[in-house]
DNA sequence: GCGGATCAC
DNA sequence: TATGGTGATCCGC
């Protein structure tokens, strides 16, 4: 288009270097980077130029830049007329105490699938073997070694891998065929801990201690065993690593990927030297953000901690002082329990779209992205109280909108969607490109059915067969027997969650309620879909008998490694939002402008449609069945033998219909209950640590 | 409690 | 021809 030698501008202003590397993604560093990194960092950052997303990269960069001046400068700051050396000393002393509180006595392994959905495919479609090819549509989630080696990579757009190798094949995901395999593949992992924690669909934590010990294997040798055992089995190969704490565990998997394994020697020496020399960047918790932050006051490895520890401590705030110490002695948690599903504090669901301007149109995506949820948080059986909108401008720009209620809130689509609805319209005109809608402050309707079914059952089971009571009013006296949620579900009002919508899954049964995506892939990505079912393994089926593998007994202390969460550092100290209106920047709407510019009520919540309420109709001469809501005359034999047999998964299933509740055809896969977070150092209720001499 | 940010997968 | 989705956590306000 333009003449030959385009005498553009010798030099346009040219990227920064933290740029280039910020385009480059976030998975440049952990990988196996390829051999000229800075030529692909060119070329990504050639096909990105000019883009709304390279601009919205550059505004961020520029912020961190300044960011970065700020803490600088107030580095300075606190260094005039402070005695280091004393504050040194006092972290030294710190440094013991942490020291005291390691603990060598578990065999941790963590477990990584070479490539996964590359290695699945490539099993689909021997055709690609030695072919350089990329899994994943518009953005890639992995890509072969052959096409690794070309910079391509997870989380990479698909235009620019093709910029950087034009012979690039690219292949659609199979989420369904990625979570069969994940399943097999835990099946195998669970052999050697029943109470492995599944980390996303393709890896894993594991504490072996107990195995080892009862087959009289070196840790060594049972990851071999494993690892065979997964390639034989499923004929995809497993890298691992052993050390003692999941953290080190992690790392370690890394080294010899792929198709590798690695054992950190258990002794304190041998950890702090492996330690010293590793970059920053490859602490789980310290991402692009921390890693250039840290770099700034001259730590790029670990070791580096210990040399900065003066001003680290003095700035406690802006870096966390804890989590580096513990990262520079190679000290974390070590406890490994399976994800449960208590745990979970939110669900949700957001889609990118082609960016629109006109109401009706994102209205439309809003209610789509409703409907999801919907199906996501019956099938899940949760509700919640807060209500958060999350919308991304066309610069790539995010904001979130939340309200919060006293009651739970309906999983209706159109309960979701009208409160989706209030919170957006205020923000318009935008132009939007992704819209989202989660729910906080979630509240368990599983676990609260399980409870309520058995509270019942209890109670009437503890009243005598025939007792007079049987026909009297059950009133709040008596309810005082029963289990508080009894009580809530009396509570609800409409519009709200009243009790059980329709859920309670059904398990192996529908095949096509697996298609589920997965998460995580291999290595170094960032890139992943919805979980899969992991509620079958995280949740157990309430009469299943818990495993009883030979545990040793507890004696070792917990190994308060608790420390601070994944996100050890600071934002500046204040950081201004950019101006409400600026660059189109949605407003604050209403804070403190016009107090009540709204009403603060929900009048589009209540649903007429909603189904009856399961509530326990006390007053009736019959009794109502809290599963299905229908009432009946019988006595406290015939209640329980109702109750019974509505537990089955056909009576939930009818019970579901009659309630005309909509369970989606949907084929939304039910979220994941959480609990495949590793938390490297969380403060979490942390069981006990399951103590044996190795 | 809300909103922005960072991170993992 | 157009850079993802789910969930957690922390911090300042």
């Amino acid at each position: 288009m333009h003449g030959p030698k385009e005498p553009s501008p010798p030099n346009p202003s040219p990227d920064s270097e933290s740029l280039v590397k910020r385009l480059a993604g976030p998975s440049t560093t952990k990988a196996g980077l390829a051999k000229d990194q800075s030529e692909i960092n060119r070329v990504i950052a050639e096909a990105s130029k000019g883009s709304k997303f390279y601009e919205n990269e550059k505004r961020k960069d520029r912020d961190l830049t300044d960011r970065i001046e700020k803490i600088l400068k107030y580095r300075d700051e606190v260094l005039r007329g402070v005695d280091i050396r004393s504050v040194e000393q006092g972290v030294d002393q710190l440094l013991v105490k942490l020291e005291a509180q390691r603990d060598l006595s578990q065999a941790i392994v963590h477990v990584d699938m070479d490539a996964f959905y590359a290695s699945v495919e490539l099993l689909d479609n021997p055709a690609l073997q030695g072919k350089a090819f990329a899994v994943g549509k518009g953005v890639l989630t992995t890509a072969s070694y052959e096409a690794r080696k070309f910079g391509v990579r997870s989380g990479m757009a698909a235009f620019i891998a093709k910029k950087l190798c034009p012979d690039l094949i690219l292949v659609e995901n199979r989420f369904h065929r990625y979570s069969e395999m994940s399943k097999r593949i835990m099946d195998i992992f669970r052999r050697y801990d029943p109470d492995m924690c599944a980390a996303g669909c393709d890896e894993g934590y594991l504490n072996i201690t107990a195995y080892c010990a009862d087959h009289r294997l070196t840790p060594a040798e049972c990851v071999q065993q494993m690892r065979d055992s997964v390639r034989e089995e499923t004929k995809l190969t497993v890298s691992a690593g052993i050390a003692p704490n999941k953290m080190l565990a992690k790392i370690c998997s890394d080294k010899n990927k792929p198709n590798g394994q690695y054992e950190l020697e258990f002794e304190p020496r041998a950890i702090k030297a492996f330690m010293h020399d590793l970059s920053i960047r490859k602490v789980p918790g310290v991402g692009r953000v921390n890693e250039r932050l840290l770099d700034s006051i001259g730590i790029k490895t670990c070791g580096d901690i210990y040399t900065h520890r003066g001003i680290l401590a003095l700035m406690d705030k802006q870096f966390g002082l804890h989590f580096l110490l513990q990262a520079f002695l190679g000290i974390a948690s070590n406890v490994v329990q399976p994800g449960q599903r208590e745990e979970r504090k939110s669900i949700g669901a957001e889609r990118t779209f082609t960016p629109l301007a006109d109401t009706n149109r994102i209205l439309q995506k809003l209610e789509e992205i409703a409907a999801e949820l919907e199906s996501d948080m019956e099938h899940g059986g949760w509700t919640g109280k807060t209500v958060t909108l999350k919308f991304k401008l066309d610069t790539y720009q995010v904001f979130t909108r939340a309200k919060s209620f006293d009651r739970w809130v309906s999983t209706k689509k159109e309960d979701l969607f009208a409160i989706g609805k209030e919170l957006l319209i205020p923000e318009l005109p935008l132009t939007i490109r992704l819209i989202g809608l989660r729910v906080t402050k979630l509240k368990d309707l599983r676990a609260e059915l399980d409870s309520k079914v058995n509270g019942i059952k209890r109670f009437f089971q503890s009243a005598e067969p025939s007792s007079p009571r049987k026909r009297r009013r059950i009133d709040t006296e008596d309810v005082g027997d029963l289990p508080d949620e009894i009580e809530d579900m009396q509570l609800s009002q409409d519009g709200f969650m009243e009790v059980m919508p329709g859920f309670h899954e059904d398990n192996e049964a529908d095949e096509d309620d697996m298609h589920a995506s997965a998460p995580a892939d291999d290595d170094d990505d960032p890139i992943a879909v919805k979980k899969q079912h992991l509620d079958r393994q995280a949740t157990p089926a309430p009469n299943k008998p818990a495993f009883t593998r030979p545990r040793p007994p507890m004696s070792a202390p917990a190994p308060s490694l608790a420390s601070t969460s994944t996100s050890p550092f600071m934002k500046p100290t204040s950081h201004k939002q950019r101006s409400a209106r600026t660059a189109q920047g949605p407003s604050r709407h209403s804070s403190s402008a016009e107090p009540e510019a709204r009403p603060s009520r929900f009048p589009t919540l209540a649903h007429p449609g909603a189904p009856e309420a399961t509530a326990i109709d006390a007053d009736a001469e019959e009794h109502t069945c809290p599963i299905c809501g229908r009432s009946m005359c019988t006595d406290n034999q015939g209640l329980n033998a109702h109750i019974d047999f509505c537990l089955s998964k056909s009576a939930i299933r009818e019970a579901q219909a009659a309630a005309s509740i909509d369970i989606g055809q949907k084929l939304m896969p039910s979220a994941r209950p959480s609990g495949s977070a590793p938390g490297f150092g969380k403060p979490k209720p942390e069981k006990k640590v399951r103590a044996r001499k190795r």
